[in-house]
DNA sequence: TATGAATGAGTCTTCATTCAT
DNA sequence: TATGAATGAAGACTCATTCAT
């Protein structure tokens, strides 16, 4: 009971209006991916955001507007900057379809963010309001996003003339695979050896897609 | 208890000792494929499986339990008989491959087994040696099934000389990917009229892997 | 810690399915009458029910069911008795009705369920569920029975020819008067002296009434 | 802080301090009567009084205090002014009796003071002091009001000779149960159709207690 | 005085698991 | 073996009250 407390002790209640949101997203994100959404306690985000349980609902109404926000803050923001890049890119369809899956990878699938994948499919059962938010938030504007970029190359006769809708399957199958094993089975210490290697992973899975969607000579 | 039953008639009330513990896995697995683990209750189980609750424990120690004897128990290995067909394959590996794509779709994807994986995939973190189970049992002889067919395109010089062991991602990551829209967005109402055709998704993706994966002339 | 524990102590889990609904109920409409619906916590009810919280959940599956139960137990379950006395009734309309209002006394005002209608009317408003069953299973049926007899009268010439929709507030009013009295303000030990005598009360009352309502001579 | 104001100019800034507990109980009113005790948040309170959650427990320690604050000052007397009225009464003893019926509802039951009642009757047992306030200012006095009217109908000989304690009750029964029916019950919309007319049920309530009241020819 | 962000005890309800029969 | 009534730990969410500013 020492009674010479360190003055730099933080006071027990803080007031930060502005930055609670942000922790507490960033606090959920880090459980949501580690344990699942139905398995996170609300208690345990609020404890790791060092709030108490009160607080987390004073800025969430419920535990699914809490995700939703995780997504939102993760992903969803990113696809302005990211549909202005693809407007403004001058070069190959080829390259920017490249560029796209990289920068997918690097922007999401490799960090945190590219847990929520996994998230979504594991729970989109049992949290509808989830899955069609992420539907709609996410898999809407990204499969828009792709599509554009087939069109692009289709329309300056690099690309095949295929049925774009199902056609964008053909580079989200491998990103969702890849973002899926990372924080799936490839986060299980059995698969031994066979560490996945993304960049190379991507590298070979672009070479063949390309190759295999462009027009032939 | 009457003794003078013949010993050669089936008794009407049948023993089911035996079958007891495979009912109740039917059942959960029917169960954990449509809600997953965590929202399926115990008490459906064994009421599914026409019995009562307590039963069901008597057969399986903890929910966990019963998971895991679920999984072990369906992933039955279809690849005796599969590496067969693959060795005995008359015709091109282009046609080899798409057998092999559709084959994977009729016998796996779109029968219950194609929920496993889902499942699988959603729990591998809270269930390390089901996931360590699953990689010895389904994931590595199927790569190797699939590494096979590619070899030996490569070997005839009608697929190119790529990295195998990244090359099957190539044909894996679509099914996955197929699988798992299946058993988890696919299956919330919400991404109305996209509902996902299999087959037309199956044949894109092995046009353009085929496409991609070929020697040019 | 003795180990000659007598063997009469009950075991902690006791099998009693007929008898725990009827268990709960009663200890339900005590904790109501005492304190309120919304104050009454569910565990408390099964507590004093000698059963845990997660057995009251077997047996309700709300604490609006359970008490809507306690309504339906201890009100709703006397009018078909009581429709059928009526219809019976050999006297006069008078004796019929002083007959009727010191029954509605004996069997429900004076008893725990008079203090229902104290607890209705106060929870009324945050429980449209609640007032609704009771109008529905109580007010209703009440009226109707009341109306019946006052028609009765009418129809024999004993009773003036009034607008029998108001007139049976005229018996409805003191009764609801008298439960409320007994089940609030008269439980405050503060009216002292002041005590209010039930049967003086119902006795004027009725003699008042009948005299307002008798055609005249 | 301009020390230049004008002493006679009213502040812009009107300086509240006096008028916030009485606005606070203003607002405090209506939502207790509109919702319960019970069901009253306190920020709600503190929103419609247009100040923060923080000032209200400035005013008041408790939600308790609040409550009691809210009776006290709302069980205004009214006394003084009728018992002048009643006393300078010049017709007969049944039209003064029918007056005060009408009074009592136009002046306090369809007021919100006539909510008060509901209140008093719900919260007794859990605030014993307002029961015994209430029963201070407002029902001894009243009843007193009434029986001052009953003994002059005895007197003159227009009513019977009753005891006459009891029968104010005649009088106060259908007042109260009609205050209650408007501010319980009746707010539910599913008593359907059955509305009650409060002119409707006076008239045929002070019919049938007149006649029932006066001496037979 | 006034604010409103922060707290945490409290409440209903669920469900895996136990155990008397 | 089989049953299903009983248990109680947990978990999402609420709200009166506090306190740093």
């Amino acid at each position: 009971m020492p009674t010479s407390a360190p003055e730099t002790s933080l006071p027990r209640r803080t007031r930060r209006k502005e930055t609670r949101p942000g922790e507490l997203i960033e606090a959920a994100l880090n459980l949501f991916i580690e344990k699942g959404f139905a398995a996170t306690k609300s208690e345990e985000v609020a404890q790791r955001a060092g709030v108490s349980k009160g607080t987390l609902f004073l800025y969430f109404a419920t535990k699914e507007d809490l995700f939703k926000a995780v997504v939102r803050e993760n992903i969803s923001s990113l696809f302005p900057s990211w549909n202005e890049e693809m407007e403004s890119f001058a070069g190959s369809c080829s390259d920017m379809l490249a560029y796209a899956m990289t920068s997918w990878w690097e922007r999401v699938g490799q960090t945190k963010a590219g847990g929520i994948a996994k998230l979504v499919i594991s729970e989109a059962q049992n949290f509808p309001d989830i899955a069609a938010f992420y539907q709609q938030e996410v898999i809407t504007p990204g499969t828009l996003l792709l599509k554009k970029i087939l069109q692009r190359g289709v329309d300056r006769h690099e690309f095949r003339d295929l049925d774009l809708d199902q056609a964008v399957f053909t580079l989200v199958a491998p990103m969702i695979f890849l973002m899926l094993w990372k924080n799936s089975m490839g986060a299980c210490a059995s698969s031994a050896g066979e560490v996945m290697n993304p960049a190379q992973f991507i590298a070979l899975q672009v070479d063949v897609l390309l190759n295999g969607l462009k027009v032939k000579a």
